[in-house]
DNA sequence: TTAGCTGCAAACGATTTGCAGCAGA
DNA sequence: TCTGCTGCAAATCGTTTGCAGCTAA
């Protein structure tokens, strides 16, 4: 159970309680630093001999979620994803083998939610922003 | 019949029906410039005494889609949205009550794909960027 | 005429809900 | 102990598919 210990603790705090679902699936993230889905969970605890049911697995990003553990990634594939909730980037999904990989920009979009800010009369909070094309694998030829 | 001449020759061109119900949809399209789900299309054709069927307005939308005079947005609320490919812009989605807003930004993330491009190996051919926040009127209190 | 479009019903896949039994604190 | 978590089955919701009849070209 690597589950790091600052992470228990949010858990904890908000009265939530630490199942061994739960704890395993926190696991399952500290050691996938890419967005998974459902079902890419369910394998993953399925390969470490857990098979836990669906909903379950649901009902655990819920309260991950609310609690600020992780956070939805959503590549428009009609699936959601979800990955640890530190430190802000995006990612790029190859249109072709769907592998994901992710970036990090120094300089990011605030400049724009500055300028919307200004503009409109907008309290912006959160924003979405997800490359799509060709990893070096698929765009060689 | 409104629908745009240079939409028509488009769908024309490519070997696609110009049938009642695609010509309604761009009409609605083109009166409408924020992007609308399938649901927010049948009410719209709806309000104008057109009932069509939910699996010809998504078949529809596939015809158009794949013609280039549409474009899918993702707003991650589960259900999919399309408005006319026209203009690159992005959108701001209110999350108390829903209200959408398009926003041109003139310095564009062109940036940062050509970072990513330098850094990473990767044939970038699309983004999705969108804010999410509360609008003027949700956000007094 | 005829290939392509439409409508209906039914299938589908991701996600949610109801409920009875189990387990963390 | 006891409220909250889990698993199962069934429901829900957006979207797609199969098929028979219709219509644009």
């Amino acid at each position: 159970m690597g589950s790091s210990q600052r992470i228990i603790e949010r858990l904890q705090s908000n009265g939530a309680r630490i199942t061994k679902v739960r704890r395993l699936i926190v696991d399952i993230f500290e050691g996938n630093r890419l967005p998974l889905s459902e079902l890419d969970i369910r394998d993953k605890l399925s390969v470490y001999g857990h098979d836990v049911n669906k909903t379950t697995v649901y009902r655990a990003l819920k309260c991950l979620g609310e609690n600020g553990v992780i956070r939805e990634i959503d590549f428009g594939d009609g699936r959601k994803r979800y990955e640890l909730n530190e430190g802000h980037h995006h990612h790029i999904v190859c249109t072709n083998c769907k592998s994901v990989d992710e970036v990090h920009v120094d300089d990011d979009v605030s400049h724009i939610e500055q300028e919307i800010r200004r503009k409109k009369k907008f309290k912006i909070t959160n924003h979405t922003l997800e490359f799509f094309g060709l990893c070096h694998d698929c765009s060689g030829e």
